[in-house]
DNA sequence: TAGATTGTTAATCGATTAACAATC
DNA sequence: TAGATTGTTAATCGATTAACAATC
């Protein structure tokens, strides 16, 4: 029975404990206590069992944690059983690369179609699908109904194109644009990447580091 | 004048903060005040100030904060004159789109290099590099010094590259594979991207949004 | 039972917001 | 000068850490 709200602190490390439980079960891991997972994380004990009590009490006392259990129960909240419809609109090089260097079925998602504006890149296949005309976008969202959308296309067109796929019933973006979408709508879900801001910290990085020279 | 220590919460904002006084200069802005920066980029005008005079005193009473003059404070916190040496290691499908979508001269860098061991890659041209086979990095960084490198490596392959190229002398990383870099030597500066969990952290949202479903 | 480790409450720490004196 | 808005201190809020009783 989970809590009313969850932190987003908390939300934004469930994906990495998922990815370390998967590893941990890789390994042969049966058990582990919230002390060892912290030494392998890099985080507290305190933390881990704070974190995984605002879902429930999936540990048992003087035993610790199953690692399959956990790992099962964490997929649960995190939704990776569904499978919810997506679709990538710029087909370009970066959303060639997302498309196909990320695994969606386990994270939830199913890749149902692919659409750019470009000549030279319609009719092209890309993870299996073959790329539309961004003219057939209506009629495909009405047949197929997609959920979720990964913007790929030029900065300038990324506001106009994500008030059109909501106007088409599209509930999630997944925005690799330079441009910082929020959405007025409240129903309507948005998880900026911003690889520029990644990359300029990493400067900033360097720059404290060696300012002195 | 900086003061000691800089939070990361407030170094995560700061390229932001760059991007939105960019725009505000190309749409002619000369002058902004903590208020009026807040309501555009969602913030408050308490948490504006309060960053900004982490570094010092950008502005004026009465007035506000000069646009360019303040992007160009920001700019040199962040290093961003800068033409770091950065190589790519890894030049398949996403390596091959981070290189060409990005603008690293802006962002404080300067891709010089691109390598890979597969044979149909190397050879072919990127951004206006020819991707060099992986066997002869060790001779490129003693001659040409890169400080930076894009890891686009399989995941498997990330942390032995990523020693190898600390050995090389390279000292900091822009990870995209789905490992989780932590370097013990604390010279070394990294920043993990972690596509795949920001796509998990998407499928939460819906999964929150339409849990009664 | 004794030992281990959770679940949970209380204490601490840090970040955000509010308030206002300084000053342009 | 009066109005505006910063720089900065104080108050609040939230997140992390510590502590420990519950219990397997």
């Amino acid at each position: 029975m989970s809590k009313n709200t969850i932190s987003n602190s908390v939300i934004r490390r469930l994906p990495r404990y998922y990815r370390f439980l998967g590893e941990l079960e890789t390994n042969g891991y049966v058990r582990i206590s919230s002390r060892e997972l912290s030494e392998k994380m890099g985080l507290t004990a305190s933390q881990i069992r704070q974190d995984f009590n605002c879902f429930g009490e999936f540990g048992q006392q003087g035993y610790g944690y199953n690692v399959s259990d956990l790992r099962e129960e964490i997929g649960k909240i995190l939704g990776l059983s569904r499978q919810t419809p997506m679709i990538l609109i710029g087909a370009g090089n970066l959303g060639k690369a997302i498309a196909t260097h990320l695994d969606f079925n386990s994270k939830g998602f199913s890749l149902i179609g692919a659409f750019d504006v470009n000549p030279e890149i319609i009719g092209k296949s890309i993870a299996g699908i073959t790329v539309m005309d961004t003219s057939g976008l209506a009629e495909f969202c009405a047949e197929k109904k997609p959920v979720a959308a990964i913007l790929c296309v030029p900065t300038s067109a990324a506001s106009g194109t994500a008030e059109m796929l909501i106007s088409y019933g599209v509930k999630a973006f997944w925005n690799f644009t330079h441009y910082d979408l929020r959405i007025g709508h409240k129903d309507i879900i948005v998880e900026n990447v911003h690889l520029g801001d990644s990359l300029t910290t990493l400067s900033y990085g360097l720059n404290t580091m060696y300012e002195n020279k």
